[in-house]
Parts: structure tokens; C-alpha cells; sequence
DNA sequence: TTTTGTGAAGTCCTTCACAGCA
DNA sequence: TGCTGTGAAGGACTTCACAAAA
């Protein structure tokens, strides 16, 4: 029991939970253990070194190991890590057995794209909904869905059991909406808009910005080619 | 070769920011500035403290005033920034003045998304084309755009003068038209194909990948409702 | 007086190196 | 013997706290 946490004391009236925080880096990471260690299954090994899964994961084999550690200890000294044991391990410490009911906001390009796109299903997410405001777009089929009012977001979000929300809607609304669908009982939010959300503490909120990205990578390209340069 | 050393001191004296390492977290926060910045800008602020602009940015006025001091001073003590100056230089740090061309690989759904959403133009970025291996796509328009046929990738990147590149590609097809992209030169590359490119050294690769993200809200949503569980 | 800019302290993460086990 | 698991060392980033400047 409490497999989770490498805490050595299981302590009876201890105010914090028992389960050890992992640090955010790591688990990070261990979204591409875990799909390396999927497509090592999809290939038929069976069984794998650190070295190797680190290199197929894209990191150093002692951030591998470290990172493991935090989770527990699944390897073998000596043989290596049960790619499919290893597997399971890392997707229920991501928690990844739950049931996972995703809906989009925004049903323009972006959240479109989302809705139509095979990857979340594959990797444990479901997605229930899409909402939008615009008449002309209530309605219409996207993919297996039919888009929905958003003013019938908190009853559907409801019916649907969501308990992930993707956020995929201009700056201008993304605070109002986010506001609504948090007071709806939604506590992960996945935002598109390129804006900053206020979120009260107890709500998971994370970002993915295009342009920031391509900003970044714009800084390392500009520092390659001209080491040096004033305004 | 390049010369990016994080060589301690210039050999001459050196009032100005001298093209220093900054590190990529901060890089990362500059683009939250940024956009902060210009949305003031947009208000008619002129000026703003590190205590407003930090909280306009989601970050500590401490972490403000230090990223900021890897570029350089242009502040006022005791007065604040002025915002577009502020602006101005933040946008020069990350290499924002040059124009960067920006070509989309893959006219799936996400790439049609990719090539209409309109927050690239704003924010630095021309969309100069979008290629596709599917004749039946090859041809379409996309936005104002035409789908070129991925067999010219390398005729087109070179004429339109493409210098950053976003894949948009499902995971099977990605590194072979990666290794395409760098011969052809591109030395920039934003991937969304969920799957561990290998790349040389000399190429700035950055990634994202949606499945990953939920998968990192759902750690935070389990740990948050369900303290401790085995598998 | 107000607010920036920055050494120093503190915290978190990564890497090292080897003990521990199969 | 070979490879994992993990304390300890080393670095990187964040926060603190205050001197410097307007």
C-alpha cells in the first residue's frame, strides 16, 4: 500500500498528504518515458536498460533513474526495467487510470483541429464536447461531435462528466469564460488564448502559446548568427 | 562555429549588456513581458512599475527585475519603466527586428489551424507557406495561402526565404521530413509530432505536444483529489 | 521617498559516483 | 558481472534584502 511514496515513515496524524510531491521537471519527463516505453511496446521489446529508454526518451540516463525514483523502485540490478511493468507504473503515478473527460471552447481553427485530432483518445483522454457562441457554428459536426451552445456550457459540461477543459478562444473572452467554467466545478484548465488567466489556487491551469514559442526560438536563432547586438 | 561561451568578461570594457547568456527560463518569461507590455501599450500606459508589470505577467517583481537585468538597465529608480522603450528593447534581446518567415509542414487539421490563426503576423511572424504530401490536399487554399507539394519543399523554402520551420506532421512521417528541413538549412524548427526528433547540435528544436499537457494536468488533478494510490 | 538593479542566500534540479542486488 | 537506486556534490534558478539613483 502507498506504493507511491519513498517517505520511509507512514505516518496516522500527519496533516500533509502521505504521497511524496514529484518535482514538476520530472514529471514532465515522464510523459516521454511514458511514450517511449509505449512504442517500445508497439515494437514488441519486452525489456529495457536506462541507458536505453533515456536515449529513446530524449535525456541522460541518471536524470532517468532519478526521475523513477521518485515514483518507485521498478527496475531489476543488474537486467533492466519490464517495459510494460514499467509502463503501467509510470501512467498510474500520472494518474492516468482515471477516466479523463475532455471539452473544448472554441470551435474555430484551433479547437477544430483539437477536436479532430486522434491523439488525446490514444493516450487516455476522452473528448465529450465543443462549445462555441457563434450561431452560425452550433451545431455543425466536428469530428464525432456536434458543437454545442456555450450557453449551455455549465448543463453539458455536467452531463458529460468533463473534468478537463481546453480552452481554445481569443484573448478577448478567454478570462470570462475561464471564470465559468472554473464556478461549472472544472479544476484543469488547458489554455490556448494568449493571454494571462486568473485562476484561484485550488485550479490547475497550464498554457501553450504558438507565438511564444516561435519567440523563443527566434532569441536562440538571432544569438547563433550574431553574437552581439545593440538596439 | 559559433561562438555562444559564456565568456566571462570582454577583454575591452564594457558598459553594455554584451551579448550575455540569458538563461531559458528567462528567456521564456520575456515573451510574458512582451506581450504584457504591448497590451499596455495598447491601453495608452506609458509607464508601469516592476511591482504592476510583474503582476501583469504572472510573475514576482523580484524574478521581473532580474530577467530583466540580464538585457540590461532601462528603468527609472523610483519612477518605473517607460512601456514602449521597455518594449522596444525586450522585442531587440529576443531577435524580434528581424523578420522571420515562417513555413508550415502538413495541412492536416492542425496545420490549416496553424496557417489561419492570425496571432503570428501580430506578433512577428509571416506565414509564407504550408506544404502537404496528399495530392488530394495539394492546391487548396488555406487561408491566403496555397498548399505547395511537399516534393518542392526545397525549392520553396529557399524561394520564399523560409528561415523557421513548424512540423504539423503525424509521428511515422516526422524525422524523415525533418532531416529534409535541416539539409534544405532551416535551422529552426517548432515540432507538434509527438515523438522524439533527433537532431544535430547547430538546429534549435523546441516542441509541443497536447497529449503531454493533459497528461500533466491529470497528475496534479489525481494528486489533488485522491491522496495516495497504488495501482 | 520611491523604485530599480544586484550581490548574496536559499531552494530546487541535475549530475556524479558508487553501494547494493540480481 | 552488470545495472539499478540513491546519497552527496555541483549547478542553476529564485527570492531576499538593501545599496544606489532619481
Amino acid at each position: 500500500m502507498t506504493a507511491l511514496e519513498p517517505s520511509p515513515e507512514a505516518t496516522t496524524e500527519d496533516n500533509e498528504p502521505a504521497a511524496k510531491q514529484i518535482p514538476p521537471a520530472a514529471v514532465a519527463r515522464m510523459t516521454l518515458y511514458l511514450r517511449a516505453l509505449n512504442s517500445l511496446l508497439a515494437e514488441g521489446v519486452e525489456r529495457v536498460s536506462s541507458e536505453a529508454l533515456a536515449e529513446a526518451s530524449g535525456v541522460s540516463s541518471s536524470t532517468l533513474r532519478k526521475d523513477l525514483s521518485y515514483v518507485g523502485s521498478y527496475g531489476t540490478r543488474g537486467v533492466g526495467y519490464e517495459v510494460q511493468y514499467l509502463s503501467r507504473h509510470i501512467a498510474a503515478a500520472l494518474g492516468l487510470t482515471h477516466d479523463w473527460k475532455v471539452a473544448i471552447v472554441g470551435a474555430g481553427n484551433l479547437g477544430k483541429a483539437l477536436a479532430r485530432y486522434g491523439g488525446f483518445e490514444s493516450r487516455g483522454f476522452d473528448v465529450v464536447a465543443i462549445f462555441d457562441a457563434d450561431p452560425m457554428v452550433i451545431g455543425n459536426e466536428v469530428g464525432w461531435l456536434r458543437v454545442s451552445d456555450s450557453a449551455e456550457l455549465e448543463r453539458v459540461l455536467e452531463r458529460t462528466h468533463t473534468n478537463m477543459v481546453v480552452l481554445a478562444l481569443p484573448a478577448t473572452v478567454a478570462q470570462a469564460v475561464c471564470d465559468r467554467v472554473i464556478a461549472a466545478g472544472i479544476r484543469s484548465i488547458l489554455s490556448f488564448a494568449p493571454v494571462l488567466l486568473q485562476v484561484p489556487p485550488h485550479v490547475n491551469l497550464r498554457k501553450v502559446d504558438m507565438a511564444t514559442e516561435l519567440q523563443i526560438l527566434a532569441y536562440h536563432a538571432q544569438r547563433a548568427q550574431t553574437p552581439g547586438q545593440a538596439i
